[in-house]
DNA sequence: CAGTATCCGACCGGATACTG
DNA sequence: CAGTATCCGGTCGGATACTG
């Protein structure tokens, strides 16, 4: 393996556009799905708050990585979509999937437990 | 591109792992050198505190990317190096970098000269 | 040399209420 | 519906002094 293009500045750019607790699950979405409202989004990512959500995205959005589409109309619709830019993050953003499921894959499952329960408790709090 | 391997769960594990100001920096030393003391890595960061780099060791000691060892000797030394694990990453992390400086190359420079300003202030607070 | 012990301020995620 | 305004508590990076 050759390490050339290891400069470390890059990957400073690139982690800080990725620090947000629910960017990984935001670009998820947008990444599967063309575009999506913002309340679908939100309904979508449990336990989030909705200040929260709009934060992440308008970072997202200020560094390039997702479009926002306002459509003006009453009540307002509000589409977003991941960009070019975004869209070129998929192949390290899977790489560093694969990574973590061949050598954390414990973690990987103790997280998926978390978040399980976490979803299973706000579907409770919510009936 | 297929992105069935991305579930964002396996990113989430990793970018827990990367999450720390001076670890992409660390990381990006450990893959350049065999191993390195304690010290002499503390003098080639420009302005990080001990603590918190000693923080930033143990946490990713912790998480198994990177592998400490200790001579029983006075004083001390102490010795850090990549894992397994954590060289696995690489690829991964490349691609991130490769991806920034195709994608975000004004925000790379921005970074840069950045750090390269900290670092001077640094010399002349020294000198 | 390689840590630990304190203390601090800034930032971040979050809960809640309000608005165009 | 989508977003703003406030306030709060915890965590994180950091400065400094001390220790085996």
């Amino acid at each position: 393996m050759n390490y050339k293009q290891f400069r470390h500045c890059g990957l400073d750019v690139a982690l800080t556009m990725l620090s947000g607790k629910w960017k990984p699950i935001i670009l998820y979405h947008l990444f599967h799905q063309e575009q999506i409202r913002f309340t679908d989004l939100w309904r979508i990512i449990p336990k989030v708050a909705k200040k929260v959500l709009l934060d992440h995205l308008k970072q997202m959005e200020a560094h390039g990585l997702i479009i926002r589409t306002e459509k003006n109309t009453f009540p307002p619709e509000v589409y977003y979509q991941i960009s070019e830019k975004g869209r070129a993050m998929g192949p390290a953003l899977t790489a560093l999937e694969l990574w973590a499921n061949e050598y954390a894959a414990d973690e990987v499952k103790d997280l998926q437990d978390d978040k399980k329960k976490k979803y299973l408790i706000r579907k409770e709090s919510l009936s």
